[in-house]
RNA sequence: GGGGGCGUAGUUCAGUUUGGUUAGAACGCCUGCCUGUCACGCAGGAGGUCGCCGGUUCGAGCCCGGUCGCUCCCGCCA
């Protein structure tokens, strides 16, 4: 079985043949997609990654290459040297883009058999997840998947072009670094040379990026592996990747407007979608203020409005004593539908109870223009008025409020707004909205740490005007980050750093990080700050998530070779898996359970 | 850590409400026939630890308890 191959040379792909290649004489190497066995002629479906070609054995044209094609099955590899014919005319396949002609092969070549696939390969099969991925390299032989790999390298070919031609440096940072204490869990690896010491795999290269400002690279990018030990979702992966970015001497403007060309060069480039640039900008604040969220989606309006003014004195006592207690009640009009059914309004109240709302109150506006509703006993006929001005309720609507402090109704509402465009069908799925935020707080208060946190990451500057409030109100001081988001996803989000080492000691200080502690944890970057840095700042995109969104999947795994389960695991490996006890005794590691 | 969905032939599913003879369908697979199909067709056939463990029962795919796995979501995480 030595070099079956002999000397077979593929001259062309399976995707590539066309009218104008009839009476060539053609090599195809590729994979059986189906065989149809007519007892005379056999037809075989030819596939590789380009696509499908059909191969035709006719025992009139070549008896003993015919028999032998008696025994192909599905998923053998093959390699046919054979005369590319055009099908008679009733023949023509308009369905497939090789249609119009066939291959009448004279030389066959079996490469390789194949066990019956756990599953066929073709895009219209469904497998269960699990299937598809302890069987990872068949599903990725399906054209979706082939395709979405395929994008993702066309997207990544497209970003390092773009970036190269601006005159960023690709740098590599390391995989093996050191915990940082805020953020999300690391994951950690072993020293063996340090005993009991640990890496941490690097959530982002955030630090480093600055020091190679610092170091006066200027621009720099990487597409860059990061690693995060939290929970999975369909777009968090354990490991994922980030289109990672930094630049000295800018501001948000020359930063958005970078990475604004970057996202409309691959949208052009894996799917010739010409985008509208400059994108829209809204505040943080605003983003609330309307959507209820900090990652609107644009596609459609629903927008929320805030009635807790007009309801403060008024007898329905959940929406009064809501507002006197600091808490916020809201609404979304959703016009003409009063036909909701009393079943349809449970499932809404149930889906807005999954984001902690304790309840959802509603109006409809009969035909009459009087008000359907349990509530509508409490409120005396101006504050209807009021409402029904605010909200521009006429007949046929309904309105949904909810009632709570602010981060349960913004959030409760802002999930309920896309839960009602999705149920309406608002949303034009081929339609690409993106969106700034921008402004967003510097700090939140860790209810069960009883401490300030940052919310982006304790390197984000805070504003110039806001600095003043960094000591007497540090939950109003807003920061220089700003996040991109498309269709309601944040696909990419970064800051303006914090440059001067005194500033980012103050700033660690409100985050009840003392000097010993800041000396211990980022002691090498206040003191490289110290040291001549530039003004920088910048960003880094999802790019998983951005890939997904390019092909239309609505899970990062799709667009991911091999991905990990949700319980973190790899179906196709079995990682993670035990150590062996010799590789724990070098490392000074035992294993033991710890009771609970 | 919590809530929801799913787990039955190689694959996708039905069957579980109301426990009862030999657990079905489609696709795939195997054999035979078939010279123009393209989700080929026709005839026949093989294929099951009903995820796993335990319990209730004369009897469990079905009821109960536990457990494992996949998945969606909340928390968590940018």
């Amino acid at each position: 079985m030595t070099d079956l191959l002999g000397d077979m040379r593929r001259t062309h792909t399976c995707g590539e043949l066309r009218d104008g290649d009839v009476d060539t004489e053609v090599t195809l190497m590729g994979w059986v997609q189906r065989r149809r066995d007519h007892g005379g002629v056999i037809f075989i479906d030819f596939r590789d990654k380009t696509g499908i070609t059909q191969i035709v054995f006719n025992p009139e044209n070549n008896p003993g290459v015919h028999d032998k094609a008696q025994t192909i099955r599905s998923e053998y590899v093959l390699g046919v040297k054979g005369r590319v014919v055009n099908r008679p005319d009733d023949m023509v396949n308009p369905k497939m883009v090789t249609g119009r002609i066939e291959v009448l092969v004279d030389e066959l070549k079996i490469l390789s058999r194949a066990e019956t696939p756990a599953f066929q390969i073709e895009d219209r099969i469904e497998a269960s997840e699990t299937v598809r991925l302890k069987y990872r390299h068949l599903d990725l032989r399906r054209p979706k998947l082939q395709q979405n790999i395929i994008a993702r390298h066309t997207a990544s070919r497209a970003v390092r072009d773009y970036l190269n031609d601006l005159g960023f440096l690709d740098i590599e940072t390391p995989f093996l670094t050191r915990s940082t204490p805020e953020g999300a869990r690391d994951y950690l690896v072993p020293s063996r040379v340090n005993h009991g010491q640990f890496y941490a795999l690097p959530q982002s290269p955030q630090l480093f990026k600055q020091m190679l400002m610092i170091s006066g690279f200027d621009r720099y990018y990487q597409i860059v592996r990061c690693f995060r030990d939290e929970d999975l979702r369909a777009d968090r992966q354990p490991e994922f990747t980030q289109i990672d970015m930094e630049m000295s001497f800018v501001g948000e403007d020359e930063i958005m407007a970078i990475t604004e060309g970057l996202i409309k060069t691959v949208f052009k480039r894996v799917r010739d979608i010409d985008l509208e640039t400059p994108f829209q900008r809204i505040t943080y604040a605003e983003s609330i203020e309307r959507f209820g969220i900090d990652r609107p989606d644009m596609r459609f309006g629903l927008e929320l409005n805030n009635v807790s003014d007009l309801v403060e004195n008024t007898g329905f006592k959940v929406f009064a004593s809501v507002v006197k207690q600091g808490g916020l009640v809201k609404a979304i009009n959703a016009k003409g539908c009063a036909t909701f059914t009393r079943k349809q309004i449970d499932e809404l109240t149930d889906f807005a109870a999954i984001y902690r709302a304790k309840g959802l109150a509603w109006v409809k506006v009969k035909a009459d223009g009087t008000w359907q509703s349990p509530i509508a006993k409490f409120f005396t006929d101006d504050e209807k008025k009021a409402i029904e001005g605010r909200l521009d309720m006429e007949k046929d609507d309904i309105v949904f409020f909810v009632a709570d402090n602010p981060n349960i109704t913004n959030e409760a509402l802002g999930q309920l707004r896309n839960e009602l465009a999705r149920r309406l069908e608002l949303i034009d799925s081929n339609s690409y909205r993106f969106v700034w935020v921008t402004h967003f707080p510097l700090l939140e208060y860790d209810e069960t740490e009883k401490r300030y946190q940052a919310l982006h990451h304790p390197f984000t500057a805070p504003l110039e005007e806001d600095l003043e409030k960094l000591d007497t109100d540090p939950l109003s001081v807003r920061s220089r980050a700003y996040d991109m988001v498309l269709n309601g996803i944040e696909i990419g989000g970064g800051s303006i750093r914090i440059h001067s080492s005194e500033l980012q000691e103050r700033v660690l200080k409100t985050l009840g990080i003392g000097k010993e502690e800041a000396d211990d944890k980022f002691g090498f970057l206040l003191n490289a700050l110290s040291s001549g840095t530039p003004p920088h700042g910048g960003l880094a995109f999802g790019f998983d998530r951005l890939v997904m969104l390019l092909c239309q999947e609505e899970s990062i795994r799709d667009v991911i070779a091999f991905p990990k389960t949700q319980r973190a695991t790899c179906l196709l490996t079995e990682a993670p898996s035990k150590a062996a006890p010799a590789q724990l005794q070098e490392l000074s590691i035992r294993v033991v359970t710890i009771e609970e």
